[in-house]
DNA sequence: TATGAATGAGTCTTCATTCAT
DNA sequence: AATGAATGAAGACTCATTCAT
């Protein structure tokens, strides 16, 4: 197996192992046992535990932002390119059950601490969302509000919503998330 | 020192130094230490680890609803008591950031997935919000979804702010709440 | 409550607890909850738990050996005051179990090591056996062996089938201990 | 060293360190230290001290059965088993202090008690000599006891000896061990 | 004198990390 | 480069003993 392949089934592995357990849940064994390699293996990779559960958030974070941005309608309206940003976000979470939650954890983790929060999940003015509501806001389109608090009224509400589902307590169909964006957009146009 | 300040001692020891180091950071000694007494008093009040954090979950919840039900204004339109729980909602969390922290922790924790969601944060339909929603739906004034849809639209945004002014990303000031909490009405009514 | 009584009671409540528990099952704190007396109280009586141990392994001792030679018939033939020492043991470990057990466990405990053995169960060449036995040693009933074998002899079976009927392996009734105690006789007269 | 050869050393090490200071008086820092491996090391072999327990015992249990039915002369009379069965009991437990003593407490321990009796030390029923005595008695040259009695005949002097002469209290040479075997056996003969 | 809350050393066990092979 | 056995520091928890009341 090639060293990139290695390195990358490692991080696949601490993944599904994580996100099922936990961090503290997660000793380097089963990690390594997972990706079907010596724990010892692991350590020419990352320097330690701590490096690869930073490593795999910051991954993590660039599959997903590809994902969400992915055939983002870019010429058109800003409401329909806020929609498509919110139905790819709610379509990755759920079918990427495993990255949610390690992201969820990671941001609640001391590790995630160490973070700028405005990356990811509940905050993207790094990114392409920024820049839609940066663009309507000039249009007039949009509250006066700080980016940040924007993005809270997006991204709580999603976050919040499919933690729900993937806990059982709702089931989050396709009208349920057209009308949740539809609300989203409620609230934060002027 | 009385047999319940110990207790609470112990319990405020905990808050503080798991809301820091989160649960694992934080060894029975380190809270021990913190609270000025021996590892050994600490299974006087508690048989373990595991029931401490519970136990001070418990209390947290508890003291969570009476600060934001405080005051509420019973018999004035349903936009009023929703600003009311808005704005007492951030104000506790603002005022008692351990709280929030150890609270939003406990949340994403194997701990907290014995819990039912359905208590506090993020979710208040057990409580007093619940009533209010619910009879603001009847009433026609919000939009006909979920319960768990219109918490999510109102705590989702809340909690995600508060968490960025606790790490110091935001500064939510008195006007920029107001406008938050409109801005969530904004999502939910109809 | 006397003193003396109440150390009898802490006595008794330490054979209890022991005899069920195990020594490393029994802390002082079970110790005292079931004699109704505080922790430190016994600690007035006896300076440590080892001492407790060995003080109640002392009273026991006394207890047993008057139980066993009670009524001996000093002045009948030899066979007969055997027959009376070995039906008196066995019902007397039948009817007292705890002791049997607390002294048992003792014999094969780093507390018992300390112990000269020759002293109760299994050996009781200090006391009233010895003299039966060295007296038909003397009219040449009994085989020329040490005291000690002989002694082995009787009580190592007695013990064994003991421990065998209390662990519920088998079920001594009269005819049996009979029988047993009249093979012992037969291991050692000439 | 091998992996098989460091299990045997850690249970020999457990059994140096437990026959002499009892099962709580072994920490397995103790243990580990004796077998000369860190601690950790210990839990590669055995999962708990309470399974090294075990696994020490089974160990002891084969070892001590091969070495007491060692050379058995299968064709002879029975009264020639019998003897040859009790004189390498003896031999191998004076042989082996450690061994017996660490049976011996197995037995009277918790531990113990989750095995049936009926294996070792005051009682063989289970195998070799359950045939000897079995056979001899359809001869009728045994009395009709049962045959948990039989074997307390026997084995009940036999370990009572053995352990006054590992504690020093009596000397069990050559003529010693055949006279009492004699006498064990004038106790089960009709 | 009696109490029992408090202490903290000692135990078992886990797991990130190292290193000889 | 890869392995995984070995390490030992660290953590939860127990309990004999002490001492302020």
């Amino acid at each position: 197996m090639h060293t990139v392949e290695k390195r990358e089934e490692i991080l696949q592995s601490a993944l599904e192992v994580i996100s099922v357990h936990g961090f503290h849940g997660a000793p380097m064994s089963m990690i390594a046992e997972q990706a079907q390699v010596a724990m010892g293996t692991i350590y020419r990779f990352f320097p330690s535990k701590e490096c690869l559960i930073h490593e795999l958030y910051k991954a993590l974070e660039i599959r997903f932002q590809k994902a969400v941005s992915e055939g983002l309608p870019v010429h058109r309206p800003v409401r329909e390119r806020f929609f498509h940003i919110g139905r790819f976000f709610i379509r990755y979470c759920l079918a990427s059950p495993l990255d949610f939650r390690f992201l969820e954890q990671f941001q609640n983790s001391p590790f995630g601490a160490a973070y700028r929060r405005d990356r990811i999940l509940g905050n993207g003015d790094a990114g392409f969302l920024h820049d839609v509501l940066a663009e309507a806001q000039q249009e007039q389109i949009l509250k006066p509000l700080p980016m940040a608090v924007l993005c809270a009224l997006i991204f709580g509400p999603l976050i919040c919503l499919i933690r729900d589902h993937v806990l059982g307590f709702i089931r989050l169909d396709e009208p349920l998330v057209e009308e949740t964006i539809a609300a989203c957009w409620d609230a934060i146009r002027s």
